[in-house]
DNA sequence: TGCCAGGCCGGGT
DNA sequence: ACCCGGCATGGC
């Protein structure tokens, strides 16, 4: 137990505060796997509002599948995906997606999420459109596997708790929360859930009113 | 009305 | 290895 462990909250503590503050978040809200991995590319650097738009405007169309989007023409593409914004990068990248989840796993799950964590996040970050943040989010919400995601919200949170200075990479923010955080599935699930709900809430770039938030507020003032 | 949301890419230093 | 502009809709 060192000093800092007394002026700055451990990540364990961080998680149990918000846990018994907002509850279980359920994350990932998708009814297939598929769509989860759908929905990480959809909602990047967007609102999740205009995401659930967007997934049920392909639900309705019967285009919620990776032959469908595979063969689907990119207007009409668009044209379904058009509120999530960013519409016409993200059909090409949901389109080319879909065709390297075909040829690769033949659309399987089961024999995508079969291959070593390292090597499959090798794989997918190798798909145009999937960075760090997306290949991690279908990894955990997908694929069920024990990788920690990193968001805006999560570097905003630390920041602000002055857990990191801020100019931290993704990978060293990943690594700060890994080795802070047993291994558990569940655990990670939940956690990045929690950091996105109680961002949403109460730290938000302008306009973020710590006064209520199960955090305390900023700059934080130290627990115990 | 402007600002922002569960990033990523490509080109430039 | 960074840094930046571009990408776009819907909600508050």
């Amino acid at each position: 137990m060192d000093d800092v462990d007394l002026v700055i909250p451990s990540l364990r503590r961080i998680y149990q505060r918000l846990l018994r503050a907002l509850g279980p978040q359920q994350w990932w809200p998708a009814k297939s796997s598929f769509e989860v991995m759908v929905g990480a590319l959809l909602t990047q650097n967007t609102a999740w509002s205009n995401v659930e738009q967007a997934i049920g405007q392909l639900t309705r169309a019967r285009a919620l599948s990776p032959k469908a989007l595979a063969r689907a023409r990119p207007t009409r593409l668009q044209r379904l995906i058009r509120s999530s914004g960013y519409f016409r990068q993200k059909a090409a990248v949901v389109q080319g997606f879909s065709r390297w989840y075909l040829s690769r796993y033949r659309g399987s799950p089961r024999m995508m999420f079969r291959v070593p964590l390292e090597t499959l996040r090798r794989e997918l970050l190798a798909v145009k459109g999937i960075g760090p943040e997306t290949a991690d989010s279908i990894l955990l919400y997908a694929g069920r596997q024990p990788i920690v995601v990193i968001d805006a919200y999560t570097r905003r949170i630390f920041r602000r708790h002055h857990l990191i200075e801020g100019g931290e990479s993704y990978d060293q923010l990943q690594r700060f929360v890994t080795q802070r955080l047993p291994r558990d599935v569940q655990l990670y699930n939940e956690f990045h859930a929690l950091l996105v709900a109680v961002g949403k809430r109460y730290c938000r770039r302008r306009d973020p009113h710590c006064a209520a938030c199960p955090l305390g507020v900023f700059p934080h003032q130290g627990e115990r």
